[in-house]
This record gives structure tokens, sequence and C-alpha cells, in this order.
DNA sequence: CAAACCGGTTTGTATTGCAAACTAGTTTGC
DNA sequence: GCAAACTAGTTTGCAATACAAACCGGTTTG
């Protein structure tokens, strides 16, 4: 088994499992576009349900990967998050390995076995 | 938002879950890697428990993307794992998942919001 | 022949992702 | 002016599941 392989796996096998959910992941990668979103907004962006939304959105803000502030638009409540620093560094690490999966793992089908 | 942003999300939305575990993920690649891998090599590649790894083959085996032979070396059991045809496309996509969210997506900080 | 080891499977538990129900307030229709 | 519908979320309930620990059948070793 190759080197890189062998790392390769390990980095996946490592992973921030708050990141790697795909909801999670989802919006992460909406907010690292941006400097903030609303609630509603990330609702449509990532095509979650209001519960899923504000879930995650806690369990992101419990790890310390976003922001919540609560603000009155008007007379509506209105919730908008944003990405921390913690939570770029997070990303951008999740994204390292699995550009290292794919990079260093070939697709290819025939190799030697162990 | 970016139309390529759009579907990047909408492909992580969308991974197939069976690979998108971690421990499966590692499986599957090892398996892609080589013709078959013996359940000892599995465990240590992976780094898995040997109950973990036989629940992940479990599933594996009963999703279609990998096949399981038992048989036996010298007196002793022994399984082997191979990765199917199916297995091959499903680890295929999910990577093409991957690349386009990494490869769409930009790392960047600042942006327009909504 | 007992103890340790090999090669796994089954079981138990704590976590968690999701949907559905709920809460709290606002606007609209009549 | 008040009931019904809408907005903006949170909480709750449940089914799925990842992992560890216990278990099991057999084999080798001391």
């Amino acid at each position: 088994m190759k080197d890189s392989t062998r790392s390769a796996i390990d980095g996946v096998l490592n992973v921030d499992r708050l990141v790697h959910e795909p909801a999670r992941l989802a919006i992460l990668t909406v907010l690292s576009q941006a400097e903030f979103a609303e609630f509603g907004f990330l609702e449509m962006a990532c095509r979650l349900s209001k519960g899923n939304l504000s879930s995650h959105l806690s369990k992101l803000e419990a790890g310390g990967l976003v922001t919540i502030e609560k603000r009155f638009e008007g007379k509506r409540p209105q919730t908008r998050a944003a990405i921390t620093e913690s939570g770029r560094a997070a990303l951008a690490n999740y994204r390292e390995h699995l550009k290292a999966l794919i990079s260093e793992v070939p697709t290819g089908a025939e190799g030697d076995q162990q």
C-alpha cells in the first residue's frame, strides 16, 4: 500500500464529523462564500427544512464553527448565521482531506493486492 | 449564488450515505486498489476493529457494493472482500461529487451575500 | 490440556439526522 | 376586531446506525 494512499485514508478516517455531515457541509460552504446569511436564505440554499436547519445550526454554533445573531427586521424576528475563523479553518481542513483522497488515490481498477 | 456552487451543494446533499461513512469510504477505497482484500488486511488498512469492519462489510454487501467470499486458508477460516462494478461506480460517483465541491467552490473568504 | 490466539459475529448503547408537531408572534380577510 | 393563515423559527419523537464490548468456534502453543 502506497504511503500517499495510507495518509489519504487516515485523513478520511479522521474527518471532523461536525463538518462531514452533508447538511452542515452545505451550510458551512454557503457561509464561507458570504459574510453572513439569513435563516430563510440558508433554508433554500441548503434545501433544508426549518427544523433541520435549526438543529444543524445549533450544533455548528455549539462547536464554535458559526455564530448566530438574532435580531428584528422590522417587527419580525430574524436569525443570521456567520462562519467563524474556527469554522473556516475546519472547513478548509476538511477540504484538504478530501483533496488528498481524490488526488492521491487513483480511480484505477487494477493494482497489486496488499 | 453561482450556478456551479448550487450544483456542488446539491451534489453534497445527495451523496450516497453508504459510501459517505468514513469507515466504508476507506474500505471501498482500499478495495478499489486491489482485486480483493482479506479481512485481516482491511482491519489494519482501515484501522477498524473486527466488529466494526464486520458490520460495515455486511452493509456494503447488502448494498451490493462489495462481495464477500468465505473460504479456508489451511484450517483457518478466511474472509475475502472485493469491490463490485456497482461499488466502483458508487465510489467514482461519490468522488465526482467531492471533486465538484472542491473545484467549483472557492476557498475564499469574501463574497457577496445571497 | 489449559491458556492464548485467530478470525470473525452478535449484542448493547449512546448518538444523531430527520420529520412532524409545536410555539410565538404578525398580517390578512371579512 | 377577531379568526384564519402566514412567518420564523424551536422542540420533540423516532428510527437508523456507528462503535465498543462481549461472545463464539476453532486452532496453535507451552
